[in-house]
DNA sequence: TATGAATGAGACTTCATTCAT
DNA sequence: CATGAATGAAGTCTCATTCAT
């Protein structure tokens, strides 16, 4: 993910062909067959009909689900997404120490990419090579996450801990740019080394650009 | 740019129309017309049509200076990016003080792509819409950009300003990372303030990372 | 035909869409439509789109009953040349002397072309203009021809009635290079005699080389 | 060669751009460069630029030399076969006897074929690849050798030796259609055999056909 | 004569989406 | 709800030919 993308709004729909069944069992089936057939074959060669067949509906059943192909992309990263912060939302409130805080923000982004790799390869990489439309919306998408990093700087600031002359856009844009990153780099290594060992350094250097 | 291409590899071309060609007049318009269509409309409809006409020259042309549609791409940014980083490099060599270099590191790689906004949507957004085989190329592309940085982080390290208990690679990805979340960000709010204006707080935030 | 190509071999597909399909009606249609836009326009101008209009089709829906263009081809000569030599093994049968075979083998060959002479113009003259995979491809199919004349060849053998002295490959050689030939020059002169009248002193002629 | 083509006709060209100059040696550099290339690439892989290379000249000398592309393949069929021809008519007068006279016509034709594999692949396989117009014209300078034929024929029926109640046309055919298929198959078989060594029992097969 | 860089028309094939069943 | 056969627009690249030098 760049940061420039993220949320939860869903386009609505009228009448008949509304996709107020978003929520079935076919749904989710779409939603994971996308996922590891763009991490399979890359985002130009997954199409419709391969992750349709993946899945095991037919193609035109996609369409009962998602407005078009793009729509299948957002929401996928809408669904995973969701997950993604609320697991490190919930980690966080446990957390009494703004390092400690700042430490599970980074070691929950790595682990959970780590632990999915289809998906780290999807958000890292295919996700990218999308029209500037589709970024938009996943920027939205994106932008809860950011919040959560705006939250953690500011409450360190408010701690006194964090420097108070700190330019929260751009302490936002350093975690953010360092971590992601980090994580792309490995997928492009082709994960050959343990992502989550990354976050203690990672830490360390970040802990010490924003402390006073 | 995804800290992941970078270098000066061009690719072989049958018979007689070789490398020699590639420094003709055409093959500077060429390179100038895809950075402004691509630009203007986006990596999926920047047809090879389009950029030939862009440039003035016949559809066919194209392809007495380009291997094909992707080899134009790589082109671009092997030329763009040898540019780019010759001239942080004499830059830099004029510097003495680390704490300079750093920022004149930064301060170039947004002046750059500040004084070319073209080239900064490509280089942030389209180019990263390309499959494993380009991304691939351009990473060898992007290598001599982060060895420049890893150059600076050694020199710091070796004078001692620096910590040597820095993880050269994971101080790299925080600067490369950081700076390019910068300028994604610059680009995606449609460049709207001055990128050069965040040089002084990046330099503050990674500075403060890395020295002891 | 040149002695060179027969079979029933048919291409695989992936997927969903397999020999299935090849029996559908469209199927037919297109063949057919092959046949006489072919024939009419010269095989290098006959585009699929061309095809697919006299089929009253999509351009997409040929691809979804062969595989390419090339695949047209081969599919219509198989189709074709396995009824063509169906008629011929068939009308054998009810014939005992070797004499009779014979001449209902040269009249089958000329009376069929004569009949379709769309499909004349196809297998002597635009079925040839393919390039080398193509042409094996339909000597496969040929074959089987190729096999009926030898068996014809054999029985007159064993029978006492040809010389036991013939190479049979040079006799099949002979009789199909003749037969060949006949219908080619018909073809050429624009059918403008009666082809089937050619059958008589075809007949008088191989039969005399062939008997003791 | 299909019985359908063969002539010294020369397409007139008017004014300065005349192709007077056709007997340059250029003009034989590419006739033999063609021949080659088209042996070894196939019709369709045989570029223009591919043969000029060859021929060791420019592209655009090729047009001073020839009107089209498939002018030089017609010039090329009538340089070669001009010869051919001619070497069989001089071998011929030779000889008394009509049986001899047959035999040598096909050894000669045999051995011109086998002697020059590369022309035997372009008369027998590639030049067939080409459209009507094309091939209209090369059976004009292929009736040369098909008169030859007749002329043999119809000395046979003089001399008392073949039968008046022979066609001559369709005796040609068989004499032509049989050698011609002799040729292809071997080929396509990759000449693994000695061509040559079919002259003697064709002969013998042609002979029974036609001798009263 | 000779060159060879430039031209530009032309066609195969893919694949997201629809809709009759 | 589900299907999947059918659609048809759209784009990359080749190569015969030209013409300024």
């Amino acid at each position: 993910m760049n940061e420039s993308s993220f949320s939860k709004t869903r386009c609505k729909r009228k009448g008949k062909n509304t996709l107020a069944k978003r929520r079935g069992q076919k749904y989710e089936q779409i939603i994971e067959a996308a996922v590891k057939v763009i991490a399979q074959n890359g985002y130009h060669h997954s199409q419709v009909s391969k992750i349709a067949k993946e899945a095991g509906v037919a193609d035109g059943t996609i369409y009962l689900y998602f407005k078009n192909k793009e729509d299948i992309l957002v929401s996928l990263f809408q669904e995973k997404m969701g997950k993604f912060i609320q697991k490190i939302e919930d980690e966080l409130a446990g957390e009494s120490s703004i390092e400690e805080k700042l430490l599970v923000l980074i070691t929950m982004h790595l682990q959970q990419l780590q632990d999915d790799y289809s998906l780290a390869i999807v958000t890292q990489l295919e996700l990218r090579q999308s029209n500037l439309e589709l970024r938009n919306r996943i920027n939205e998408v994106l932008k809860g996450y950011l919040k959560l990093i705006d939250t953690v700087i500011l409450l360190g600031i408010e701690e006194g801990i964090f420097s108070e002359d700190i330019d929260v856009r751009i302490a936002r844009q350093m975690i953010f740019g360092t971590i992601d990153e980090v994580v792309t780099n490995w997928v492009m290594k082709e994960h050959k080394y343990n992502l989550v060992l990354q976050a203690k350094p990672v830490h360390g250097l970040l802990l010490k650009a924003l402390t006073k």
